[in-house]
DNA sequence: ACCTGAACACCGTTCAAGT
DNA sequence: ACCTGAACACCGTTCAAGT
C-alpha cells in the first residue's frame, strides 16, 4: 500500500534555502531540513542523494533566480550590476555558494548569457566574452568582499561600487582594451 | 612535573595548511591535524580554541604569506596581479579561505597596503582606495571563478586575465573615473 | 512506495586522570 | 604543564521493518 508523499523535492530545497539564510552553512543540517518539511531525516534521502547534493541544489536555485532577474533587467552592464548586487544582498549565504566547488556550473552558464549580451553591445562580439568575464569577476569579488566585511579601510562602499562600475565601462570603451 | 611540549602552534598551523591543500576543507579534521603533528586530538585544544579558530589561523597564514610576496613585487598593478594569481595557484584551498566570514580581516588590511600604493601611483591619492577596491575585487573574483572551474564558455582564460587587467588600468587612467 | 526507528561511523569537544 | 583515554553530543547515512 503506497504511503502518501509527505514532502517534495521543491519543498526540501526551499526549506534548505531558508535555513541556510537564517542559520548559515553550519546550521544547514539534514535534521533541520527534515524537521522544517515535517519528515524524519532519513526520508530526505528518497529525494536527495546526500548533503552535498542538497547544497548544490540550493546553489542552483539561487543562480536560477538570479538568471530570471538578470533577464528582466535592463540590458546594459550598469543595470545588471545593480540587479546582481540586490540579489547578493537578498541571499548573502546563497550568494557565497554560487562559486563554490560543488556549485552548479551549468546553471552559471545560463546566468552569463545576459552579461555577455550587454558586454557585446559595448565592445563588440569579438571581445564580449573577455569583457563579460572582467565585469562578472569584478562584481562577484566586490560583493563577496562587501558581504564578508573585508572593506574596513574607510571610504564609502556604495561610491566604490559606482567608481568600479564606471571605470570598467570606461576601460571597455577604449579600443586599447582589445586583444 | 612538566611534560615536554610535543608540538607547537606554528607546527599545528603548518600541518593544517598542508592537509587543507591535500584533502580540502572536509579533510581538515582535528584528528588529521593531531596525527600529522604526532599528538592526540584533545591536545590541540591547548594551543587552538577550536576548529574555527584553526581555520582562521590558516587563512591568516595564507594572507600573511601573500602580503610578503606583494611587498616584494613590482609596485605596479600588473605585477601585483601576477603575484596574486601565482599565490592563488600555489594555495587554491587557502585562497578560498581568504574572504570567508571567519577570515582574518586585520591581516587583509596589511595585504591591501601595496595595492593601494600602486593604485595611488596610477590615479592619485584621492581615488586610490576606490581604485584599489576595483582592482582587488576583479582579481579576487577572477581567481575564484577560475579555480572553481566557472569559466566554461571557451576562450583563453590567460588572455581574459590580461584583457581584464589592461582594461582596468585603461579605465583608471581615464579622468572620467573620478568621483 | 514512502516513511521511520534503530544503528553505525565519524567528528568536535570536554575533562578527569596520568606523568 | 602538557598529554591522554574515555566519554558525550551531534551529525550524515544506511537499512530493515513498518504501513
Amino acid at each position: 500500500m503506497p504511503t502518501p508523499e509527505r514532502t517534495s523535492y521543491p519543498a526540501i530545497i526551499a526549506a534548505a534555502r531558508e535555513i541556510l539564510e537564517e542559520n548559515g552553512p553550519a546550521g544547514l543540517t539534514m535534521q533541520a531540513v527534515a524537521t522544517r518539511v515535517g519528515v524524519r531525516a532519513p526520508s530526505l534521502y528518497k529525494r536527495v542523494k546526500d548533503r552535498d547534493a542538497l547544497i548544490a541544489a540550493v546553489a542552483e536555485a539561487v543562480v536560477d533566480e538570479l538568471t530570471v532577474r538578470l533577464e528582466n533587467a535592463g540590458d546594459d552592464l550598469a543595470s545588471l550590476a545593480l540587479v546582481y548586487r540586490a540579489h547578493a544582498y537578498a541571499f548573502p549565504e546563497g550568494f557565497r555558494l554560487m562559486f563554490t566547488a560543488s556549485a552548479p556550473l551549468a546553471s552559471l552558464d545560463r546566468a552569463a548569457a545576459p552579461v555577455i549580451r550587454a558586454a557585446s553591445a559595448l565592445v563588440g562580439e569579438a571581445e564580449a566574452l573577455d569583457a563579460a568575464r572582467l565585469f562578472t569577476a569584478w562584481a562577484t569579488g566586490f560583493l563577496q568582499m562587501e558581504l564578508s566585511g573585508a572593506f574596513r579601510l574607510g571610504g564609502d562602499v556604495n561610491q566604490a561600487f559606482d567608481y568600479g562600475l564606471r571605470s570598467i565601462i570606461a576601460g571597455l570603451r577604449r579600443p586599447s582594451g582589445a586583444s
